[in-house]
DNA sequence: CTGCAACTGAGACTGAGTCGCAATCGCATG
DNA sequence: CATGCGATTGCGACTCAGTCTCAGTTGCAG
């Protein structure tokens, strides 16, 4: 399973003459099993829950490689710190995420992407990259938010310093 | 100047018996004088630069009250931390980051703004706020920077900790 | 003037992320 | 097997933005 992300990853590793270590193992199977937008710290507590003796600064790094060899995107979804994510290759997808639940709901949107590369060149800009992300209410949660409360649990999430509206 | 702004700045300390005092005249007008987005500790310089004595929580605590009254907003434009910027009402904007110079030019797309409604009824996700922003190369610094360079700009940038792709 | 809530600065604290370093590993070579 | 050497690791110190605490100050209503 994940044999071709895998594979990337170790002829990335290759190409550069480092090694796939157990460590980086256990940080590629850990990200890759199961959580779609994992925090480094959820994947160092989940890897020492299972008896794994790993620092956090080796996670960091080896996320890091994984960025780097293209197979892994590092976004930033929540309110403080990044997330990461397993990319598919040629895919690009943005993020809605739920103010009450905290889900991320992934959506693709061909029209948008045009319209981007459109601004892009009216303004003469080479775009490398791009963040695209939305912060609302969810489908599960609006039957119990009404769009009055909504703005009311914006202001909720803010004083227990969670999510704040981005802009 | 800026008289509308400050009127509902001061109407949104009054309603809630806080006060105007001469520091928080203060982050405003230095937020207020000149750039566009601002981050906390520029404030901060410029002020003590100017000869005044005010503290960093002081400068966190008014910023957080004049986004509050929705005059400012809040935005991750760099790879860490906020900027801060002046909003007018009803316009809404995103931005484009220059990865070479670091210049934030701010677009308006009404077709990516009304695509992005269409993308939120499909999902039935009721959209609170957005953030979109691109990241490149921008007309001033791409004649000095081929395309293949715009990569291993992007690296070198990342080399010295600095502003990452996003994804 | 008094009282009280709002305000402030200083500095301690937090939490994500990074760095430096000495110890260790893995592997090729002699 | 011994040696060497770069890659790797864990540890703990560090950084940096942002937050919090608290004691002292301010400013207004009564």
């Amino acid at each position: 399973m994940r044999t071709r992300e895998r594979d990337i990853f170790r002829k990335y590793l290759e190409r550069r003459g480092l090694k796939l270590t157990t460590e980086r193992q256990a940080v590629f199977d850990e990200l890759f099993a199961r959580h779609e937008h994992v925090e480094a710290d959820e994947i160092l507590v989940r890897l020492r829950g299972k008896g794994k003796k790993i620092s956090r600064a080796t996670i960091y790094r080896t996320l890091e490689l994984l960025v780097d060899s293209g197979i892994v995107g590092r976004v930033r979804i929540g309110e403080i710190g990044y997330r990461y994510e397993r990319l598919r290759a040629g895919e690009h997808h943005d993020h809605l995420i739920c103010n009450e639940c905290g889900r991320v709901i992934e959506f693709f949107e061909p029209r948008i992407e045009s319209l981007q590369d459109d601004v892009c060149e009216r303004y003469g800009f080479l775009p490398l990259s791009h963040s695209h992300q939305m912060r609302g209410i969810c489908r599960q949660c609006r039957p119990r938010t009404s769009v009055v409360e909504a703005v009311a649990s914006a202001e909720r999430a803010k004083a227990g310093r969670r999510p704040h509206l981005v802009h």
